[in-house]
DNA sequence: AATTATTTGTGCGTATGTATC
DNA sequence: AGATACATACGCACAAATAAT
């Protein structure tokens, strides 16, 4: 009844086809393989086939004409601006995102755009299920913050059909590695991650626990400048002082990381944390182990979070302009939509980190 | 093949039905003969019955539920679906609305919505441009926190035409009084207030200032349910113990009353605020003035925001459950786009307050 | 111009899966 | 647990439109 994945076959069929309109595969006006070849193909029955054909039918990618054959619609490119821009963010709950939309409704709303918000979850999954989405409306542009930006982006084909149908896109707070040479607005994490690193070091540190998220943007470059720091002052990189996690774990892994270097006797002085998130965990944690903060260990976290602010212990931390991440990428979009090439843009892309100290940290 | 009309069986069937349903011979929520049955009495295949139900579907005319069976759908959209809802909030920074939102994403994002997001800032005027621009796009229903509840709504024209074109609208948080007929979701903010009063009365104080916000639905409701818990405990309402402010004031009023009353000599004991945010701000004040609380003075807020709990001293507040407000707006909007009635409705409007007590207040 | 092969459209029968009551 | 109802899937037959022979 099901296939591989557990989908109906009628369903995984149509997905397919799909696929293969929205990247080009099929263009548009070409004759779909015929009802029987493609029961043939598919190995399932003429009906089935139909089922599947009736739903693009119905979603307005094909059309079936009685003894010629079924043929991909030509998608109708609607030259009338809709003055909608969709957004796409990971979250929109969390810590940061409301004030990063914030940022970008304020200088989209100015300009008249309504903003579409969806969200993915953080699951590529749900961004390849908005893409599409956003491909059957019809928007001015998008703003994307990509989910695990460091998994390989399995879904490019939607990304070259934005381009197909020239909708401009800005992505924001992190970029798939395969798309560096596309509009965006990042934190220099590098940057950040020396910074934290090297502000460890002059205070006297030498081992320094690094806890890196393996699966997006921010956390590979963190680490980066977290590695180049020690390089710079001769101190050994050593793989069993780093703990990675990824967006499952982040509950749990961290402590657990932490958990196994006491428990095997690897000393450390000082944690950088990912995020203050973590780092705010992390202090209840090792608070609740009678390891005090910052006497015996020194914390750092990232974002200049709520969280940063208001712990027990004040976190030093890298400063996180959200408002200003959004309307920067805003402004990008608005560029971009003017047909502004790079050459010409006068947009910020690199945005400097900036280094807020606390109480968390002590010399050693 | 073909019926005595020279139409095909499916074809005759599903006219045949959609006019049973226009007739209003089928009424909106009832259960169509199953498939077995119409196969039966129109003396065809069940396949061709499934093949004239799914354009009925299609069409929004029935809704098919597994294992129940196939429910005739309210009224039939001439305009074709978007699938965009809009939703207005006078903010989307502030503290409690990313959770309302994320609330009412949750929900429509699950039923294929999407959501344009749109804030007013809390002015009417520029809420009268949101709604305007709603009204030449094309969206399938309307979630909106009104700006300024409690000030006569000026563009109530605007909402005439929401009806006119027939898009369900659904108020949350806050409503027009001229509204009050309209789908709506509140909190009992008249028992949130009285909950409070009440409170503060049983720990024995008897000089209760009030602040509250006059220009929406909240401040008055509020107001009203500590008018009443007062006048039940038989102490004399007091107007100079209460101070109202609008949105302009809101950073400046309030602290000027309490100055005020303080020059004044006007004794109090316990404060009763619009909020946690006013709740905060006042706390910082009296202590900067050297009053201590609660020793001195009790406060209360309401929300039970995140500032609430991290407040150097915990505040004595009301729940506000924010995704829950979202997720009900959204589902009570889903009705209505469904054509279900007042009678037939299963969403609750009117969200029960509920006291959290923590260490503002203390005994007198 | 008629025939034939191909392709979609209509229709029935059967079997099994799965959700709901 | 069993009955009911919708969902998926296969197979077959024939009709009607189209295109090529």
């Amino acid at each position: 009844m099901t296939d591989e994945k557990g989908r109906a076959k009628y369903y995984s069929l149509m997905e397919d086809l799909k696929k293969n309109i929205l990247s080009g595969n099929i263009k548009p006006g070409d004759r779909i393989a015929s009802e029987n070849q493609l029961s043939e193909t598919y190995h399932v029955s003429r009906h089935t086939v139909r089922k599947a054909l009736s739903i693009l039918e119905n979603e307005g990618f094909v059309v079936a004409e009685h003894g010629r054959g079924t043929f991909c619609m030509g998608r109708i490119k609607q030259n009338t601006k809709t003055n909608n821009i969709a957004v796409i963010t990971t979250y929109i709950n969390d810590y940061i995102f409301p004030r990063l939309i914030q940022g970008i409704d304020s200088v989209l709303t100015k300009e008249g755009y309504s903003i579409i918000l969806k969200n993915t979850g953080n699951l590529q999954k749900m961004e390849a299920k908005c893409l599409e989405d956003i491909l059957t409306k019809n928007v001015d542009g998008l703003i994307i913050e990509p989910s695990r930006s460091e998994v390989y982006c399995k879904h490019y084909n939607l990304y070259r059909m934005l381009d197909d149908l020239e909708i401009p896109y800005v992505f924001v707070q992190g970029i798939y590695p395969q798309f560096m040479n596309k509009p965006h607005v990042l934190m220099d994490d590098v940057k950040g991650g020396y910074l934290l690193a090297k502000y460890l070091i002059d205070l006297g540190h030498k081992e320094i626990v690094g806890i890196f998220k393996v699966d997006d943007y921010q956390g590979k470059a963190r680490h980066k400048g977290y590695v180049k720091a020690l390089q710079e002052a001769g101190i050994a990189y050593d793989p069993d002082r780093v703990i990675w996690f990824q967006t499952e774990d982040k509950e749990t892994k961290p402590l657990l990381g932490i958990k196994q270097m006491l428990r095997m006797n690897i000393h450390f002085d000082a944690i950088l944390c990912y995020n203050d998130q973590i780092a705010c965990k992390l202090m209840l944690y090792l608070k609740r182990l009678g390891i005090q903060v910052p006497q015996e260990v020194s914390i750092t976290g990232y974002d200049n979070s709520v969280l940063a602010e208001s712990s027990p212990v004040p976190l030093t931390t890298i400063a996180h302009p959200k408002e200003r991440f959004g309307e920067l990428a805003a402004k990008l979009l608005l560029e971009k939509m003017a047909g502004i090439g790079d050459e010409d843009s006068k947009v910020e892309r690199l945005i400097e980190p900036e280094l807020i100290i606390r109480q968390s940290c002590i010399k050693r």
